[in-house]
DNA sequence: GTGGTCTAGACCACG
DNA sequence: GTGGTCTAGACCACA
């Protein structure tokens, strides 16, 4: 019900757009059951000194994710997560992810590599739990 | 030796650039080895009126894979694979490539994924080859 | 003439804000004669904790209706309908509504419906005499 | 096909956004047919020389009708309506449209008209095909 | 204090 | 030329 801590890192030289990054974060959070309904979120003004950006900026993401309709905002309250939230992320989210993924190995496949190639670097590369990439190029 | 046929799917709804789809589906060719040295791609003009996209796109991409030395241009030739081609491709290739799996796993596990489901994932999308992920535009 | 029971509906979720919501009601039962001059309101205390919202937020609105001379409020007493309430609710209460019913017909005609598709709705809303509509917060 | 023509009639001094009021033209503008798939809109800037507003503002609504898939940007090339968007506004729009009629109606009970008062109003009312009213308070 | 809207202006990416 | 992102800053509405 109350507020909840949720780990935001933001990367201002990633090529992903920092609002749509604050918008998976937060997306990410609820698919996975760290934010549930009635959770609040940060205030758009507290996230923009966390995060050292512009308030503008945490606004659009909190606009769009209204528009997905996964909070709910209420002037002078504050914004929160939606009911509905859960059940669309989950099945947004997973949409999405698994479409990167897909995308992810059709290249491979393309780049020549078989597929036991590609459950190898799966294995390692899952055990390994990186860092996000930072090569440019891949996304919008 | 002479001119190969490299099967071109762009998607000009994708949030890849088109020049960046180009460039890829040229390095993959490359580094799966289906364009080999010597080869020559479609002129601009032709890849242009075949791909029904603005020429200025076609050179940006030919541009590219020249700085990247993938091709060499000779006037009133063409554009054809260089010799270093393969063995450049093959390591940035598959670096490019694993980065994005790399990422797309990222993302899984943030999302909530198991180990296991992306697993099963794998399994199913390797099976089915599909067509590239369309998603929304908005997400990274 | 003492205090008097009006059913009060607040839709938090409404893109009408809370405050206007209520002097809506009080308007609308003193326009429609559920409310008369002498009757009392219910204290700020009582109603914020009966609808549960801000104190602040039903001071806001008794003082607006104090200012359009619907109330008076007198300290220690309380807050009662004015004897010039039913004359200016009823010129007020009406063109204000009629208002709203102009604009939604003209949304109607803007969207590409037919007069006669207009009066179909009437006839069913009126019928059902549903719940206020909770719509996108985002549109009009 | 081509670029269409669509009057835009915006009222900055309107209680509604005027990125709102451009949204709302457009989505009636396709619920009614007056634009099809395939047609573009205005450019951000040659719209916002228009109507004399920022173009941020134009961009905020095509944004917003973008995630309502009504309609999709290509960078460098401009803004088209989708092919869903006559499916997704005729029920969308219908919806809203009706949403707001509904509220109106259920005021004008509220505030104590009958049925026959209301059928009245509206025989009037859509007979003048007024302007938009201008009242205040109505609407967020 | 909360969020919402709008402006002005900069810089980037794309075709 | 197109749209996309971000910043800075102003003003408003709401609780």
């Amino acid at each position: 019900m109350a507020q909840q801590n949720v780990t935001f890192a933001i990367d201002t030289q990633s090529p992903i757009a920092v609002y749509v990054q604050i918008e998976n974060l937060i997306q990410f959070a609820i698919a996975s059951g760290r934010l549930k309904p009635g959770d609040t979120l940060p205030s758009v003004r507290e996230m923009s000194l966390t995060l050292d950006i512009n308030p503008n900026t945490v606004t659009k993401a909190y606009r769009d994710l209204e528009i997905l309709q996964l909070v709910t905002t209420r002037r002078g309250v504050g914004v929160a997560i939606s009911d509905k939230a859960p059940k669309i992320c989950k099945e947004k989210t997973i949409d999405m992810v698994r479409g990167h993924l897909r995308d992810a190995i059709a290249e491979c496949l393309a780049a020549g590599l078989s597929a036991a190639d590609i459950n190898t670097m799966v294995k390692t590369v899952a055990a390994a739990r990186v860092a996000p990439y930072s090569g440019n190029k891949h996304k919008s």
